[in-house]
DNA sequence: CATGACACCGATTGTAGTACCGGGGATAAC
DNA sequence: GTTATCCCCGGTACTACAATCGGTGTCATG
């Protein structure tokens, strides 16, 4: 293969990602933030929508700057139903528990 | 535009990422630590070299844990010497300020 | 010397992210 | 009715990432 599709536990985690960022985004309107995160408003909606699953990380780092979040505390809230789906290498043993600051 | 080509800033950001992660790893093998996150050992060894600057956040993320690194800090060290470019956006106000948890 | 493991590199392939362009709907103000 | 703002959507275009396949070099071991 030369570049794997987003398999169905990658797609449910950007869904997960995109309701979480918004949730957090709360009553600011999605053009300022976007605005203010330098992202482009649609960039904002497909991620906030589920459409992109794994963005850059630049791109979420820049909008949980924004929003007030800390990025490892959304790396685990969006891997936390994410156990019982193995990612693409059998190597993994335990993803989601070196999180501590 | 579609879809911008890196800006000079954003590259040297990458090569500022890269150059943590290789750091991160110390003495521990690249084999190893891309099967532990769950990457392709050429990926880990691209963003290391700094030839891939804008990697996804889950790739980040799973090399950041396999490291036991805090994303956090991450995104704040490689963003340190990269006050004077502005990326894309007027709107560019504060960027790495946000980190508390 | 041969073998294996590791790191590095160039080229190639295919999917996916980012962004622009319209258009549509809803609300509110003038 | 018109204007304005905001959010949503489909389509499109171009770049970048993720991954595989060879090949090269090194170092340690047998």
């Amino acid at each position: 293969m030369v570049r794997l599709p987003l398999t169905p536990a990658e797609l449910e985690r950007g869904q997960r990602l995109g309701a979480l960022l918004r949730r957090a985004r709360g009553e600011r309107s999605m053009l300022g933030t976007a605005l203010d995160a330098g992202v482009s408003p649609e960039t904002l909606r497909k991620i906030e929508s589920g459409r992109v699953a794994t963005p850059a990380f630049p791109t979420i780092a820049a909008i949980a700057d924004v929003l007030g979040l800390s990025l490892d505390a959304v790396w685990a809230e969006i891997n936390r139903a994410d156990a019982a789906a193995p990612a693409r290498s059998a190597h993994e043993h335990h993803a989601g528990e070196r999180l501590a600051l």
